[in-house]
DNA sequence: AACATCCATCGAACAACGTCAATATAGACA
DNA sequence: TGTCTATATTGACGTTGTTCGATGGATGTT
């Protein structure tokens, strides 16, 4: 029989779902290009940044520039406000800094 | 012709060997099941578990769980030492608080 | 030595992801 | 209306990731 394992638990651990809801923004940022995208906008004076700002220094086609800005946006890191035929595509304050805060929750 | 679009850069921007680098530490953090490991892990009292502690409540299998902490040892957020046929897993403190750090980069 | 337990590794099935070419949509302008 | 530009969406393909059963290695026990 066991000599010992299997110690108690001193607390609370984060349930399935929140964890499902954690692991969807860390995949957000888990991909090089989506960490470059959200670079470039933060370099740029106004941190916003069009579609054709970020395809030049990505070196990808514009259909994947689109989808990773999609994911990003999706994920709450990012804002999207059409001026004209151009999207601009915006850092949302203090998004970044929040996840910090989510790793608490762990 | 265009009216106004790439408007130019205010900062040096994240490198692309860089970016590979944090996000491979943000992916062995977008998964939901590494995401409850550390929570875990985190919730004994001495901050240390094994593995059968952790089976039973991923309700997964014992090779997929052994799966998840290699990937999370590698990423630097677990130790690994072994005592009798046990192998624990110990949070490596700060590691978690250094995610912080590594989005400032960004 | 023989056996049991705990864990890691291997191999395969299946799902999820990143990427692109092609197409569709929306707005600006003539 | 028609055309051109910028962006989004669709569909397909190859890669990567998650999961499991089967197997192997290491340690403790009889």
């Amino acid at each position: 029989m066991p000599v010992a394992c299997c110690t108690p638990l001193a607390q609370e651990t984060i349930t399935a779902k929140d964890a499902e809801a954690v692991a969807r923004t860390f995949k957000a940022l888990g991909d090089p290009t989506r960490l470059r995208i959200l670079s470039i906008v933060a370099s740029h004076a106004d941190q916003e940044a069009c579609v054709c700002d970020l395809q030049e220094p990505l070196e990808l086609s514009q259909p994947t520039v689109s989808h990773h800005l999609k994911i990003l946006t999706e994920a709450g890191f990012l804002t999207r406000s059409k001026r004209g035929t151009w999207a601009y595509y915006a850092l949302v304050p203090g998004s970044l800094d929040s996840v910090a805060g989510v790793l608490a929750t762990v």
